[in-house]
Parts: C-alpha cells; structure tokens; sequence
DNA sequence: TTGTACGCGTTATCAC
DNA sequence: GTGATAACGCGTACAA
C-alpha cells in the first residue's frame, strides 16, 4: 500500500505539503504542486479514505447509508436507483442494507452505518415507530425518511400523497359505475399501506358508500399474499366488481389468481394496480395503475440529506410527491 | 461519541482491556469483564469499525464491494439480493455501486472500494477486459466475477451456462417445428450476449438451419431497444416465426411492440425471454423462458469471496450454475 | 508557502 | 490477567 508518506518522500516534500496538494491544491506553489502530483502517478498513490475519515469532523466521509426493506421489490429498486445516482452526482458512495422488511435487521443496520461514521442515513422504516432509526435521529446522525414515515419524530421526509393516489384510483373506478371495489392493503406497519387504505375509505364514504370489512383485505406487500387475497376476495358471494391492489408485487399475485379462475380483465373485473412497473404496459390489458415516482423520491431524500448534513440546524421540511393515476385497459364499466 | 477510552475510565481499567472485552473475551477476567460490559451498556458504547479498520491487517473489515451494472434490472436486483443475505449472514455489509454499465463509473467505484479498504469486490464486469477490474485484482483485492467472465485473468468466477441456456430455448423452438428464429442479442460487451449468440447459433447449425445476419439484432440490454429491434425483425420480409430475447427488459420492449403491431402470441408469433421474472406468469399467455439462477448466483459469488478473503493463495475456481428452460405458453408450433 | 508535531479510535506487542 | 505504549494513514494547528 501506499502511503501519504511514501509520495512526500518521493516527492522531496513532507507529508503535510502532499495532503495539501490532495485536498487544497490551490495553496500550494505550482512548481510543488506539478511534483508532488508526479509523485502521485509515479506510485499509484491513493488516499485512504478509512484513515481520512478517522481524523476529519463528521460530514466528510462521503458516505451515505440506504437500507432498503426489499431489493427485489421493483418500486425500491428504483428508488435505490434513485439515491445511487444522485449520491454518485454529488461525490457520494452509497453503503446499502437490505432489511427484509424486518425491524430487527433494520436496526442491525443501522447500527453499521453508525459504526462505519457515514455523514447521513436514508430509509423507509419498516414502522412509523422503528425505535431504532429514532436513536439513531437521537445520536444526531443526520435521516431522511423516504416513502415511510417515522411518527413523532422530527425528521426530514420524502413521501408520496399515498391518501390521493388512492382516492384517485378509487374514483376513477366510482365513475365507471363500480360499487363493489375492492382494496387489498399492504404490510400494514408500513405508513403507505395505512395512507392508501384511508384513500379507498374516503372515495368510498364520500360516494355515499360503506366500505366494507369484507372487502377490505391485509397482505404482507408480497406476491404471494396478493394471490391468496384476491382469491379470497373472488369467492365472496357478492363479488366485487374491482379491484385496488396496494403493491406491485401483490398485484402481480392477483392477476396470477385471476388468470387462474378465467375470469377477463376488465370484463369480469377491474384492476388498479400499485406503482408503474415496465411490465405494465406489457400485460394483456395493459394495467391502469398509480404511478409513484420512486426514482424522484431517491433522488429528493439525498437532496435533503446533503442540506442537512451542510447545515445540521436547518428546520426539518417534508417533501411530498404527487402520485399519478395512468389509465390503461384493465379498467372499464362493470358488466350489469 | 462514545470511545473505547470512556469506557476503560468508567470501568477503571486501561483501554486494552476493554478492547479484549470486546474482542477475545475469553482472555479476561470474569469479574472485570463483567464490569466493563456494564460501563460499555452503560455508556452504549459502539466500536468505531473505521478505526479498527485503520489498525487492523486487511480481511477484517467486514465489508465486500458490489458493483452492479444496473440496479433496475431485476436479473441484477435478484442478484445483489442474493449477495446481500448471505454476506450479512456472515457478518459482512455490503457496499454498493450502481456502474450503469459504464465503464467509467465502473472504474470509479472500483476506486471507492479500494479506498475504503474492502476486503474483497464483486463484480459483473462491463467488458471482458475491464482495465479496473484487472488492476483491482493485480492490486491483490480478493476479486469474484459473477454473471460475466474476466478474460485472461486468474480470477474466482461464478457464471451461467450461458450457451446451453441459449441452446436449449433455440432447441426448444426448433423441436416446435420452427425454422425463421431469431435472435435479439444484449450488450455485445457483455460476455454473457456473447456466449448466448453462441448458444442459437449452434443449435441451429447443429439443426442444418444457417444463422442468418438478418435474423441477428444487438441492442444495449434495456427496454427501448428490445422494442426496436422486434420491430424490425417483425417487419422483415420473410418475418421470424420465432423470437428469442437475451433479457428481461429486452423481452418487454418486444412484447409492446407484438402488441402494438396486434400480433398473437403464439399464434402469429412464438417468443422465449431471458430471466424468469416475477410477471413472467401473469402475461397473456404466460411467458416461456430461459431461468437464470441470479439470486444464487450472489450467494456463490460470497462463499468464493470469502475462501479466497480467508485463504489467498487458494486456486482460483470458477462456478458453473445452469440455466432451466420454464415452458410455458408463449411458445407453439408455427402456423402452415 | 512549507514543515513539525500531534491526535483521530483502535489493536498488537510487550512487559509486568 | 492486565497495563503502557506504539502504530495504522491522514489532516491541521502552529511554527518557521
């Protein structure tokens, strides 16, 4: 390995010129400069950012910690996309954490990016009470909440109108004359799946109509449960006529049920989906759904982060993102 | 912040002490090891893994290096899902970089993981000779190529038969009584497109049929040229009675473009994708493809890691995992 | 403009 | 079994 030291010797110069000429180049005499940075190419020298983080004030390490519930889940893969780049933009690494939608794993985390002294941390906590990423708020480690919210903590958040994109979806389906409208709701700790769900209430009761228990179904955001649910839901006696399914994945689940029973889309029933996926446009019909900006979102929580890292007394703001119904074919009039 | 220092004062011993405590526990004391563990809850002490990285001789940071080429394709997302769970299984975090398939961003993140002194990377490269991902390895950084080879380069490497995977879904088409397939190959850099080409070629050739350049498209991997080059195919003269795409996203951008031009699958048109994806079932009609192992791919991609992070001097090995051709029902016999 | 000296938090070595 | 001490690679007062 090679050493600061090792290219100040090289270079004729003590170690503290060569630091310089790294990290402030324009206090250094030119003529130093040019051979100190020979000196450089000549080694390969790289500077450790391991012993740079240790001896600098926080704020510098540009590193920026993400942990994710679900890599594979397609709206966080873009989102993570999103930071990774804008991160990467602005001179910053991204150190990633898969949480598996587990509070504990979460915290594990957690606790590793504290450990490795990263300037800032963004996540969607797998609950809006997650005491874990609340210590780490205590510790003063700068946190951004991205799609999921961290109750009574102050905290900047990026999030999506999740209660409009519901109700939206809901009313599109309302003016097509459904009535019977199902909604199969998310990981319920997660703050979205509460949000959405309340939109589908809202659309509902403000068209005169109850939203009934029975038609109101909880999952676990996987692709499994999307299936199970939309089967269960497909037996009732009084079948709904649509159907609002709060997650991608667990959309993909449904129409798999649907398929499976034979029953035509939008024909027999109606579906909304969750999140714009590529494949969306794909499937025959071609799915309406509610778009969420995820990449915007990454792209706006490491927005945020930097500007409190910059400026660790800023008031904390809240950032929300509009969500957008895009119709397609798998909606239309139910059959009378 | 809490250090080592605090917690030897709070406990009235020297700070050696608590680091055994922490680190070979069994060489002190019960009685004292009993007293610093209360002073290190008391103060909720959190080792500095920046500092222990400083000190300590390499292989022991407990962090690997990812550089995915994109995070947004799902082939990927499953992969670095698959090196996610276990590296954190085995006590290892996992620092991530998005290259783009860039060869530059590639290199730069290379960079950033020498920086941070990783104790091994792995990595998809962007070409078979990738002048970073040779330099990390000629630096001695522990180094596993997954998905993609290395060319001439001694390094661990977990790969899919790709040829076969190829082979067996031209095969597959042949045997349908095809005789028109073509072929939309990814990124040409890649070694997996390659190997893929390879794979159709032979299987036609071993079947008396010449590969025709006109039935050979090479698109960049994403979803818009997938969508282009069907077009084109579709639009030939004598059109291909089959469709073979080497990825996901490809694979979709084709699919529009079939549904565009309002041709039936398979009645007008037969198509295999590339990687089993979760929508790859709830297409109309299902999808028939070629099944990459990518979430296992990761997990090898770790185990070797870290035989070669323990024992460096370990010959290198590469891993072969198979493909599995899932046939479903976007393939048929051509019409007369 | 440049060099000297110290410290960041930890671990390894050597005494005791 | 425990403590003092040096060292990991770098940045930064402070002095020159």
């Amino acid at each position: 390995m090679v050493r600061l030291q090792d290219v100040a010797e090289l270079a004729g110069v003590s170690p503290a010129t060569v630091s310089r000429v790294v990290n402030a180049p324009a206090t250094v005499h030119p003529d130093t400069r040019a051979r100190v940075q020979e000196a450089i190419r000549a080694l390969g020298y790289r500077p450790s950012r391991v012993a740079r983080r240790l001896r600098v004030e926080r704020g510098s390490s540009a590193l920026i910690g993400l942990v994710i519930p679900d890599l594979q889940n397609p709206f966080f893969a873009d989102l993570a996309r999103g930071v990774e780049d804008h991160a990467q933009r602005e001179g910053y690494t991204v150190l990633i954490g898969n949480a598996d939608e587990d509070a504990e794993k979460e915290a594990r985390y957690l606790e590793v990016m504290r450990a490795e002294s990263v300037d800032g941390v963004i996540l969607p906590p797998s609950h809006p009470a997650s005491p874990a990423a609340l210590e780490l708020a205590a510790a003063g480690t700068p946190l951004v909440c991205v799609d999921r919210r961290l109750a009574k903590a102050k905290v900047d958040t990026v999030v999506v109108d999740n209660v409009r994109g519901a109700y939206e979806a809901t009313e599109h389906l309302l003016a097509l004359g459904h009535r019977r409208i199902a909604f199969i709701e998310g990981r319920p700790q997660a703050s979205t799946s509460r949000e959405r769900l309340q939109g589908w209430q809202d659309a509902l009761r403000e068209h005169g109509i109850d939203p009934l228990p029975a038609l109101q179904r909880t999952g676990d955001s996987r692709q499994p449960s999307g299936g199970a649910l939309a089967a269960e839901l497909l037996a009732l006696p009084e079948r709904p006529t649509a159907l609002l399914v709060g997650n991608s994945l667990m959309t993909l689940g449904a129409l798999e049920t649907i398929h499976r029973l034979g029953l035509r889309i939008p024909g027999d029933i109606s579906i909304v989906g969750y999140d714009d996926m590529p494949w969306a446009m794909a499937l025959t019909p071609p799915l309406t759904v509610v778009r969420q900006p995820g990449y915007d979102l990454g792209r706006q929580a490491v927005e945020l982060l930097l500007h409190r890292i910059r400026d660790p007394a800023r008031s904390t703001t809240t950032v929300m993102l509009q969500p957008e119904l895009v119709v397609r074919q798998s909606t239309a009039s139910p059959a009378l």
